[in-house]
DNA sequence: ATATGAAACTTTAAGCTTGAAATAATTTGT
DNA sequence: ACAAATTATTTCAAGCTTAAAGTTTCATAT
């Protein structure tokens, strides 16, 4: 996937393949960044940090599924990833009266707090890696980007 | 990280975190996507196909540590995969003669009379999930995300 | 009421991923 | 020549990830 710059391939289809292994390129070198910091910074991951954001944007809570779609990420995936942040007492599952399959999982108080901490950090250091690209530049590519997903969502 | 489309924040570096949101969005879906196509109809995965590209375009071979900056990954990731592709007969080690620490990582010919045959399915897929994408804006977005490797590459 | 099916979640097995520690071979400084 | 540092790689432990199978609970149709 992650392709080079070397033979720079030419051809029909050839500037849409070489727009997603930049695409990929890019997110991988910024993921990995990321990653790094959270880990020196806070000592936690990248998914955990994930998790957390969403719940943060949902205090009233959030469904395991809920969660999964959201994150774009399997089922038991989110299992494993909550079970971690239960037991550091970050985030929290309670039981619903209504259907006992379910339980909302939200953000404990500690896990709000440390969250916003972390989010802090974690603009900053977006800010200072994309720092070169133009305010304009990210607007447009912004766009081309969302429109490029509700072209997706048609699907499947 | 992969958060999400509803509040839209607003305020200075907004922008930017749009941006890295987006970016992240898109390169998962595709990712998912090509996973599961890369599974279903050549069972295979796409860290496999990865490792497989880059040996690819390097017919004389790449050493452990050349497969690992390329793919932007860890050493000891790159030894499992390429441990799994040599069992299954794709890869092969060839021990060198002037440094006894390094050897040789290249396709074999069964691997690289399979790996034809996926990245040829594979462009097809990209053209196919980009299909949306006008092939100016691709140019477009490629050049943005060139220049952003290029800065990034003045780092660390 | 009760079987049938669907939904929400967890568990499992296999593989991916990292950072750190361990090994082995080469290079450098003296 | 030889100790020390460096380089290339593997091993390890912990955690992430998926798809598939399993469990429990709920909804629906007889």
């Amino acid at each position: 996937m992650v392709a080079g710059p070397l033979p720079a391939p030419t051809g029909p289809g050839k500037d849409r393949l070489r727009l997603w292994i930049r695409l990929l390129r890019a997110s991988r070198t910024i993921e990995a960044e990321l990653r790094e910091r959270l880990k020196k910074d806070f000592n936690t991951t990248l998914p955990r940090f994930d998790v957390m954001a969403a719940l943060y944007r949902a205090p009233e809570g959030m469904l395991m599924s809920d969660l999964s779609r959201f994150l774009l990420v399997s089922n038991g995936n989110v299992t494993g990833i909550v079970d971690r942040l239960v037991s550091e007492g970050l985030v929290a599952r309670a039981r619903r009266n209504g259907d006992r399959r379910t339980s909302m999982v939200r953000l404990t108080e500690e896990g709000s707090k440390a969250f916003g901490i972390i989010a802090a950090a974690h603009e900053g250091w977006i800010g200072e890696l994309l720092g070169k690209v133009s305010e304009d530049d990210a607007r447009r590519l912004t766009g081309m980007l969302t429109s490029f997903r509700s072209n997706w969502e048609g699907r499947e």
